[in-house]
DNA sequence: GCCCGGTTACTCGGATATATAGTGTCCGAGTCCGATGGG
DNA sequence: CCCATCGGACTCGGACACTATATATCCGAGTAACCGGGC
């Protein structure tokens, strides 16, 4: 898994505490996590793709959430950067080979290990998409009180 | 994900229907499936690496499960594949840039971006780890009664 | 007929190239802020 | 004093190199089976 994950994933947690309203550039969510700027501009673009992230130009522009924080899951983000398709995708090698030599019926139910690596894809993605953005930011708020709030003065300018 | 994972997969169903004490050479497990046997060689060998084939030199050599199916489950295969570390890794930025500025103590808890990753590769390694070999095989042999037979038909010799 | 040695053929194992995707960087188009000159 | 206009600077967006991983292939080391000769 690429790294954008982790970085998209702080980045929605500074505009999370950021100003309301107020957009962040780029520039300043690079230096909060010592981030090249033009790389973290090329990986914030999905998201911007995706609806989570709203992109104002201009001068005073830069990145907005475009929901509530409560309305965006992690399992949002990653298929956002990682793109919709599973990890494992099934080749339908058993077709193949001394596959050829069986009847068309005999494959048409889902192949067994396909089968197994999608059951745990399921559950992956459920866990994801059971934790919100605004769970992320409390989680972190709990364990190191204040840090919300220094995170919002570091993006004011 | 690789795709070696996929064909671990199936060449482990073949193991686990083919006859018991008799070594499968990769030559057969290849042609079984349409596969370039040099590479697949070369993805097998973790396995053996892992304990979960043995292989066997000389002619009428191969490969063997090194345990009962029930005893082999995918999340094995995966970990032997793909490697033990987590597909998401936690490069700790929030420590850099501004993260600089705060005491040590802020950063004495996991990261809650990467605890959150973690939970999901927790429940998946769950999903992997409660299947078997002899599941996937049970539910292959359902899906198409008499493959089992026609598998260990064509490799044996 | 039985045993032993050499040969042969077949197997796995690691070392070696190539293709692809991820990583990193750059420059241009577009937009808003602020200063400036006029009314 | 207020407003329209021009200039400037800052922003995002897409196009262009580089590196690491995954893919694909080859040849060599080792071992067991097989065949022939000797006892």
């Amino acid at each position: 898994m690429g790294q954008g994950v982790e970085w998209a994933l702080h980045v929605l947690l500074s505009l999370t505490w950021s100003t309301p309203g107020q957009p962040v550039p780029c520039g300043s969510l690079a230096t909060a996590y010592g981030l090249p700027a033009p790389y973290l501009s090329k990986q914030l673009q999905p998201l911007v793709h995706a609806g989570l992230l709203v992109s104002v130009p201009g001068a005073r522009g830069g990145f907005l959430l475009a929901r509530p924080p409560t309305e965006i899951s992690v399992m949002d983000v990653v298929t956002a950067i990682e793109g919709p398709e599973p990890a494992f995708r099934c080749a339908e090698i058993r077709q193949a080979g001394m596959g050829a030599e069986l009847p068309r019926s005999s494959f048409a139910t889902e192949c067994a290990v396909a089968a197994a690596m999608r059951r745990a894809d399921v559950v992956w993605r459920r866990a994801l998409a059971a934790q919100s953005l605004a769970d992320l930011a409390a989680e972190a708020e709990a364990h190191a009180p204040g840090y919300g709030a220094f995170v919002r003065d570091h993006h004011a300018r």
